[in-house]
DNA sequence: TTTTGTTTTAAACGAACGTACTATCTTTAA
DNA sequence: TTAAAGATAGTACGTTCGTTTAAAACAAAA
């Protein structure tokens, strides 16, 4: 009633609770509670609960990947003809992401949830939305890492998505684990030790582990 | 009735259930239609539905830091007073998980779940579980990676969590990002591609990245 | 001012949930 | 053989949930 435009009160309600309560333990009644709608305008403007869920993915995964493929593509020019090194490539695909913890870091941790929970329907929308910005970085590192094998480097690209989803979602624990030493602090800081740590990962050699 | 150990049928069908429909949304009479016990089966045994999240944390949880610690001390007496090599150490802390995706892949899915939501409860258990022996492996690495700054050190281990953790939970989507080319199917080389990923990672130099 | 389309309100529906309570059956041990 | 303890069964309580329907309020255009 204060101001206008339910639809992203709904939103921006609805974004806080689910990444503070979980996606499931968050009703529709708390959510236009909070927003100060009406119970009836989740299913107005959304159709569902579920349709919410999707209008929020929507509204932020864009932002996200435009920013990815902007850097990636200012990289592409800067280097020419020159394959662009991979610590750029991960600046590109990294640094949006800490961006956003750091501004807005209620979706990613709904990102969080929604990754690792079982429901296909959701999950598919939602990787769907990376597709194509991941195949464009798959085929940046795969011409920087000729000597990697390419079936050991998309695992490797699974590795690093998986310490970036961590990072976006879990690093409550770290601060508690460090003593309160490790804290979202420095965005740089965050980017240049996930690049750090990926750059090095990515190039590895091969490793084979002796048998006992 | 057909075999007796109504604790144990419970245990079962709700870990099976918890991993391919989510916490939440299975319910109680979910678990006990599968099991084909008793509605009021859970709450006897089990006091409540919370209690039997728990029950599951803890009967594989306790294995799976078993075999970490084992391993550590395997490989620390056979390296004597010389530091373990970081692969060793990642081969202890890696290997028990990757093998229980092969064995018995239910239990990390529902580990991935309690990880990225947000109830504290639950949260703070399961977590409770790993703290000694995380700060086992730490000192491992601390006294192995010297160059490396303590809190960049530790922020590397976060990442590699996030890289192990995402391997248990979530490699239906690199096998579908794959074409089908990545799938969990070798567990020795799973364990070697993780192992080589996270030991550059730690290892790596400290980077800093060009400002524009 | 009337009309038309959009948005908000009010109230309720049916379904599903976790849990509690009591009674009954089963096992164990004296 | 009987008493006590342990386990299972039947059932119902009180909530909460997402969604629906129909009426009311509002806005913009005619």
């Amino acid at each position: 009633m204060t101001e206008p435009n339910t639809k992203e009160r709904i939103l921006d309600s609805a974004e806080y609770l689910f990444a503070n309560k979980g996606l499931k333990d968050t009703s529709v009644r708390d959510i236009t509670r909070q927003a100060d709608v009406h119970l009836a305008a989740v299913n107005y403007h959304f159709d569902s609960k579920d349709g919410l869920v999707r209008a929020i993915m929507e509204r932020r995964i864009a932002l996200l990947n435009r920013q990815r493929l902007e850097l990636l593509n200012t990289f592409e020019h800067q280097f020419g003809s020159d394959p662009v090194p991979i610590e750029y490539a991960l600046y590109a695909l990294l640094s949006p992401g800490i961006k956003m913890c750091f501004e807005r870091p209620h979706f990613l941790r709904i990102a969080g949830q929604i990754v690792s929970h079982p429901d296909e329907e959701t999950y598919k929308i939602f990787v769907s939305h990376f597709e194509d910005v991941f195949s464009r970085f798959k085929e940046v590192f795969i011409v920087s890492l000729p000597h990697v094998p390419e079936e050991e480097l998309l695992w490797r690209i699974h590795f690093l998505i998986g310490s970036m989803i961590h990072t976006w979602t879990n690093h409550s624990w770290l601060k508690t684990f460090s003593g309160g030493v490790c804290e979202l602090r420095e965005q740089e800081k965050i980017v240049n030790m996930l690049i750090a740590f990926c750059a090095a990962g990515l190039r590895a050699d091969v490793y084979s582990h002796p048998k006992e």
